[in-house]
RNA sequence: GCCGAUGUAGCUCAGCUGGCUAGAGCAGCUGAUUUGUAAUCAGCAGGUCGUGGGUUCGAGUCCCUCCAUCGGCUCCA
């Protein structure tokens, strides 16, 4: 006689159930449908496989597609069978892992001699598909450490030989299907042939273990779904993304180019794109303004020496832009590849009391850093960039409080420009690589805690990342995602003992005591390139009224409107409204055309009807056609939606 | 830097397995047209086919080098 156990549901109802029910079994009780896509399960919180059975009291979570579980899982299985596949069509390779990802599974093989180009792609689909409506079963088999170390020594791998070497015997499992067995902890669908659509997306090198000293395996990205439609959906939406890319808009909206002949990775702004980085900068002054910043402007070289002091030039003066060379000898600069350390040079040339302090210097500052050329993207990573870059000095007492303005800066940033689904990350060092980072551990605890401590004050949903953190010291990052789904660090802040130290910066206490100041390094936007491509990419080159180079196109039906459209455009200008006239010879079709890919907000019309009765006809972008009005109903109009747009900052700290 | 791919006019692309002076659309220029809500018509001009080498009677097409770009990895002050 079976013993019963209580099986708990997310909606907090229980059923009581036999010992040795699957949850698969549970899944068709309650529906057949349910039964037919059930991909993954939670028990108690734990991953286990839908065919195990369950023998205790516990919680039951069902996962679908519809879940990001259930897709794991799918992709997961999907993964094995590509990996059935590689071992098929290239004999003697060697696996190693194989997760499912954000968007799909990989695995990465060591191919030995084997090459796999995007020309293997589809004979590896089609295999995938064939082996996957065979219908075969997903199982997995304890296995005894020596046994499993047994299996892949006689297969000469010695990728999963180490990563069993990490395992506990009597913790090894192995996962089987068809005739394909692999090192794997479970997470499987129940059977092979739901996967009804497999595409292969690329191949790329990856070192074992993600550490640059070992062997590239390579990698080869797939996803699947269980409906063919939803693979071409998916592949319609990566196509889609594309249109919002920053670097194809850049292009058509004439707002930044790259040359050759200048260099990789150093952006030329041109003057729309300066327009609006302009407007930018502008935005965040006002705001830093208020909140009690000071403008200071640096040169963007410094003496060798200032960056020894600085720690920069050990950590990263090899992999760096050389130094640069004068007719004196033994002179040498650098190019700055950051800020604080002119900074720093600044505050020091005053002498400072507590009463002064917080003291905030803030600069638009050019930086210079040697990428590596395989990591320059667009504008979200170059090698020579514009940082919105501030550094606060204050006291211990104050850092707390300071480090929350600066919050409420960024969020203020973020909001403004509707940047709503950013990732807030705490960075902290790497505990097992001190030489990664300068500085004492005292120092650095007490820096990570104070970022913890402000950004639980401002009930920030944020993620504690190790060994991110910059090499002076942790920091707060705000992450955005591009069009294609990649996360970029925008918004940063960063508190620093060390920089103080290293440079002896002081103040007077109240005791008449010379103190440390402690530092704290933030930058809003990140950077003026990243940030722009970001939103470019975000806002699908539709900038926000405020920021747009061309708020209106002035479009005459003919030239001899001209002189008329002139006027309305003097009449914009002095309202402060962007305007530009349209007069060229060509039909109003065209015009508005244009005007519509060049994504003009506002489009006038100009023709005798308007002339004659000094009004002016509005069509909106997008085609919507506000008929004839006033000029200035039309002014109202713009200005209302600017401030809309866009609300000054206030400076409440607390 | 590493793995894989790509590179033809300002832009988007055609050019089959190597074979006459390399094509098109858009953009540009010139002219005609004077236009009412997403492309008026005609003509002209524009390319040492990314670079350098090689194979060949012959290379945009095949091979190698370098450069740049794209997708990843690593890195990211």
């Amino acid at each position: 006689m079976s013993k019963e156990i209580r099986i708990t549901f997310p909606d907090g109802n229980h059923k009581v159930m036999h010992s040795g029910i699957t949850p698969l079994d549970i899944a068709k009780s309650i529906s057949l449908g349910l039964g037919k896509s059930l991909l993954a399960v939670k028990y108690n919180n734990e991953l286990i496989e839908p065919n195990s059975p369950l023998s205790n009291d516990g919680k039951i979570n069902l996962f679908t597609f519809d879940d990001f579980e259930g897709k794991k899982s799918f992709w997961h299985s999907s993964s094995h069978i590509m990996a059935q596949v590689l071992e098929e069509l290239y004999p003697g390779i060697k696996l190693t892992i194989g997760p499912p990802i954000e968007n799909g599974f990989y695995y990465d093989v060591d191919l030995e001699e084997n090459k796999i180009s995007e020309n293997d792609f589809p004979k590896i689909e089609k295999r995938m598909l064939e082996i996957a409506r065979e219908k075969h079963n997903f199982y997995l088999k304890n296995i005894s450490k020596s046994e499993a170390i047994k299996y892949y020594t006689d297969k000469k791998n010695e990728y999963k030989i180490e990563l069993l070497n990490d395992l506990n015997d009597g913790e090894i499992t192995f996962c089987y299907h068809d005739s394909f067995c692999d090192l794997c902890k479970g997470g499987h669908i129940i059977e092979s042939s739901i996967i009804k659509a497999v595409k292969i997306l690329n191949v790329a090198g990856a070192y074992w273990k993600g550490d640059e000293n070992n062997k590239q395996l390579t990698r080869i990205y797939g996803i699947s779904f269980p409906k063919k439609k939803m693979l071409v959906e998916y592949l319609d939406l990566l196509e889609k993304a594309k249109e919002r890319d920053h670097r194809k808009l850049g292009v058509e909206l004439d707002l930044f180019t790259f040359s050759k002949n200048v260099g990789q990775g150093l952006p030329l702004w041109k003057p729309k794109g300066a327009d609006l980085r302009f407007r930018l900068e502008n935005f965040l002054r006002k705001a830093q303004k208020i909140a009690g910043y000071q403008q200071v402007i640096t040169p963007h070289i410094g003496n060798k020496q200032l960056f020894i002091t600085s720690g920069h030039y050990d950590k990263y003066g090899d992999d760096s832009f050389k130094p640069i060379k004068t007719p004196n000898e033994n002179e040498e600069f650098l190019l700055k590849p950051m800020n604080c350390p002119h900074h720093c040079e600044i505050f020091k040339s005053s002498m400072w009391s507590y009463r002064d302090l917080p003291v905030r210097y803030a600069e638009f500052g050019t930086v210079y850093r040697y990428e590596q050329s395989g990591e320059l993207h667009g504008l979200t990573r170059v090698r020579g960039f514009t940082q919105d870059d501030a550094h606060i000095f204050c006291t211990p007492e104050q850092l707390h409080d300071e480090f929350v303005g600066v919050i409420n800066l960024v969020l203020y940033v973020f909001k403004s420009l509707g940047f709503e689904n950013f990732v807030s990350q705490v960075s902290v060092r790497d505990y097992n690589d001190d030489k990664k980072y300068i500085g004492d551990e005292n120092s650095w605890d007490k820096a990570e805690k104070a970022i913890i401590s402000a950004a639980e004050f401002k009930k920030l949903d944020f993620k504690v990342v190790k060994g991110e953190a910059a090499f002076y010291g942790p920091k707060l990052d705000f992450m955005v995602k591009d069009a294609l789904g990649r996360s970029w660090q925008l918004g940063t802040i960063q508190v620093d003992y060390n920089l103080p130290e290293r440079f002896d910066l002081k103040y007077k206490s109240e005791g008449n005591e010379f103190e440390r100041p402690v530092m704290i390094h933030r930058a809003p936007f990140g950077s003026m390139e990243r940030f722009v491509a970001i939103l470019i990419e975000h806002t699908g080159g539709n900038f926000p009224i405020w920021l747009t180079p061309t708020q209106v196109k002035i479009l005459c039906i003919s030239d001899k409107f001209e002189k008329y459209a002139k006027k309305v455009s003097v009449l914009l200008e002095n309202s402060e409204i962007r305007a530009f006239v349209d007069n060229r010879n060509e039909t109003i079709g065209k015009k508005i055309r244009q005007a519509e890919i060049e994504k003009t907000p506002y489009m006038i019309i100009i023709g005798n009807q308007e002339e004659v009765y000094k009004k002016i006809s509005v069509r909106k972008y997008g085609g919507e056609n506000l008929g004839t009005m006033e000029i200035n109903d039309f002014i109202k109009t713009i200005k209302y939606d600017i401030n809309n747009e866009i609300k000054p900052f206030i400076n409440s700290k607390f």
